[in-house]
RNA sequence: CGCGGGGUAGAGCAGUCUGGAAGCUCGUCGGGCUCAUAACCCGGAGGUCACAGGUUCAAAUCCUGUCCCCGCAACCA
């Protein structure tokens, strides 16, 4: 037997911020679906996915939760991995970016791109504010100051390692022109070279010192490998890289990666730094990177204070895991975003999963007991529309084969269930009821039984890749084996004569709409709950009050530089293009100033003109979305972030000034 | 003129690259059947393929322009 050709997929690694939700989980779905699929043709597939644990962002929410960095990203890690199990993903490693082997890599990578001239060191220039440790850009700040602290900020430097990109920008280029298949979709090769690489490359910042978080660099200890450099190199450490030259067998078999599966979000990062990056370290290149669409959820926004963010775990308590990698891989187009929604879920659990395939098994075999004691045994009795049924059949497999190809798991599932419903079509074609009436057709009936049982048994083989669990129960239930995806060729291997279960079992049972609903409003509510008592928000059933953090106290010179007037809104127009932003002009005693607010979202133009609110008028002017905006008019803010404008209570004439 | 995605039957979507009788699922209406999970099978109704121009023998599909929706970015003085 010839050796198996190595395929080595790959996932993008899970940022450990928190629990990941079903668009997540998704990812890790689609590659287990390919990673088997492709096992079923005979590769020796190696399937890495994990968790990238370093980062500022990691670092504080640790100190929020009043744990170390290393405790936090151990639980959400493992929550995550239990997750990835929940779903049966058939990874070969969970790679973590806190792994020490991997750790040990990024570290000897670092110094050999440093040895070898492609980083170096500089100074990163930015607005610092000392007490955050952080650098911020202008159009970052807030009120010139910093946006967490409302502090000042001033120009600082920072040392920083970074990454000459422009060196090769000019080989991936080429490499892009000559391998169309690299990046996919299509589509996304254009919105690559357009913005990002013809323009010319930056070089980029591959260390930082604000934070401590992370990879150490051995030779400048107060400096830690900034994230992309660290994450991107999981895919080649956690199949044994090693930068000295001394890497494993086992990398030299699967590098390089026929397909690194991420969100389109990340695209820019896999296929221009990672690509560069390999060749910089003297490496092939990923065969493929697909960048797939999103799983959003239909409706409102998702968000934890809403309480409606959908996760796996919850979705499997309701209906089951191969119900809902059904739904992911199934309702996902190629390229575009898809939806999930619990209505949605239902609809598709009943139609696709309970009547059609779920019922076809049970009627099938409920036939075999009640006219043959179970005995599936093929007579050789066949009549016309037999042919179809098997050319429908058989046909399947290709037509799946060919979706692969091109990673249209949806098309691939969809071909699948049209073999049922196929099998569906020809039990009423075949009548076998009224087959069973007649003796004379018992031998015609026990055929069409048979060729029913083999039908089924070689869709049930072909699901085997997307829902392993309902591929073994079918095929246990009709006492059969699976086929290997190059025997589905063939129709008639099911072996005459073997008895299938006698008592089948409910593959999916229809659900209630209302039913679900009901669960998923206790669901809510919980998620809710959890995060109120997370973020310290008390349940408002009084009047909620808001606290926010006390600032220094000021000088009542520092508060008489502030100058207040009674500003009438003339005339207010929306800002094109912007979704927040209204111009208003204001007058201000006998002037009339432009003042562009960010409050759109709560006020309309119309209801604008007219009022009689409070500016802030000695603050120099500032240009926003193109517009000269000359003060600023003050508003509060709820809960929500909702705004209110501040209005004199009694009548006040445009000018008055407020002290 | 920031980037990107989208506008096709009541709902959700495919088809657009590579022009050639408008399709799928759900719902709805009618019929069939009774082996089965009130399921399955057949048929019907329902669409100016966002709008306006253009290319073509032929446009949902290609070109030009416009409108609207949704993400992200920016911004929220």
């Amino acid at each position: 037997m010839a050796e198996k050709k190595p395929y080595y997929i790959t996932t993008a690694i899970a940022y450990t911020s928190g629990k990941p939700h079903i668009g997540n989980t998704y990812e890790a779905v689609l590659a287990d679906a390919i990673a088997r699929y492709k096992r079923e043709q005979g590769y020796d597939v190696f399937f890495q996915t994990g968790t990238d644990e370093h980062g500022q962002k990691i670092q504080e929410k640790a100190e929020a939760a009043g744990i170390t960095p290393k405790q936090y990203v151990d639980n959400v890690s493992t929550t995550i991995k239990n997750i990835w199990d929940l779903m049966g993903t058939s990874y070969d490693r969970f790679i973590r970016t806190t792994d020490e082997d991997h750790e040990k890599q990024v570290k000897k990578i670092f110094k050999k791109l440093y040895d070898k001239g492609d980083i170096y060191k500089s100074e990163y220039e930015g607005l610092y504010c000392t007490p955050c440790e952080s650098f911020w850009t202008q159009s970052q700040l807030v009120d010139g100051k910093c946006p967490d602290c409302g502090r000042e900020v001033k120009p600082a430097k920072e040392e920083a390692y970074f990454f000459k990109m422009s060196k090769y920008a000019d080989r991936l280029i080429a490499y892009i022109n000559e391998h169309p298949e690299f990046i996919q979709p299509v589509s996304r090769k254009n919105e690559m070279m357009n913005n990002f690489l013809l323009p010319g490359l930056q070089d980029l910042c591959v260390s930082r010192t604000t934070f401590t978080w992370g990879i150490q660099v051995d030779f400048d200890p107060k400096h830690v490998v900034y994230v992309w450099l660290d994450a991107l190199t999981n895919y080649i450490t956690g199949i044994g890289y090693d930068a000295d030259g001394n890497s494993t067998e086992q990398f030299k078999k699967y590098w390089p990666a026929d397909l690194h599966l991420i969100g389109k979000d990340i695209i820019r990062f896999h296929t221009i730094y990672w690509p560069i990056f390999l060749m910089a370290l003297d490496l092939p290149l990923p065969k493929q990177v697909f960048g797939h669409p999103w799983l959003l959820q239909g409706g409102d926004k998702m968000s934890k204070s809403k309480g409606n963010v959908i996760y796996a775990d919850d979705l499997v308590d309701l209906f089951g895991v191969d119900a809902v990698r059904f739904f992911v891989l199934h309702e996902m187009p190629f390229d575009n975003d898809g939806t999930i929604t619990w209505e949605l879920l239902v609809e598709r659990l009943n139609s696709e999963l309970a009547n059609v395939l779920g019922n076809l098994v049970n009627r099938t075999i409920s036939m075999s007991n009640k006219y043959f004691g179970g005995v599936v045994k093929s007579t050789g009795v066949s009549e016309e529309v037999d042919a179809d049924l098997k050319t429908v059949v058989l046909g399947a497999a290709p037509k799946v084969e060919a979706a692969m190809d091109k990673l249209r798991v949806a098309d691939a599932i969809t071909e699948i269930f049209n073999l049922f419903k196929r099998c569906n079509k020809y039990i009423d074609e075949t009548m076998p009821w009224a087959l069973a009436k007649d003796e004379a057709k018992a031998d015609r009936l026990a055929e069409v039984l048979y060729n029913l049982t083999e039908s089924i048994t070689i869709g049930a083989s072909l699901l085997a890749s997307f829902m392993p669990e309902t591929s073994k129960k079918i095929l246990a239930q009709l006492n059969a084996t699976k086929r290997e995806l190059d025997s589905l060729g063939e129709f008639g291997k099911y072996e005459s004569g073997t008895k299938v279960t006698d008592t089948p079992e409910i593959l999916f049972a229809r659900l209630d709409v209302n039913e679900i609903m009901e669960k998923v409003e206790a669901i809510r509510a919980a998620q809710k709950a959890e995060y109120e008592k997370e973020n310290g928000i008390v349940p408002a059933e009084a009047e909620p009050v808001i606290d926010i953090e006390a600032k220094d106290l000021i000088s009542y010179d520092d508060f008489a530089k502030l100058q207040f007037q009674v500003g009438e809104i003339l005339e207010c127009e929306e800002v094109k293009k912007s979704k927040k932003l209204l111009c208003s002009k204001v007058k201000v005693g006998s002037e009339v100033r432009t003042i562009v607010s960010g409050i759109k979202l709560n006020y309309s133009a119309e209801e604008m003109v007219g009022k009689k609110v409070m500016v802030l008028v000695n603050l120099e002017p500032r240009e926003i979305a193109g517009i000269k905006s000359e003060g600023m008019l003050l508003c509060a803010e709820g809960l929500e972030g909702e705004l209110s404008l501040m209005v004199p209570e009694k009548k006040m004439p445009a000018g008055a000034e407020i002290a």
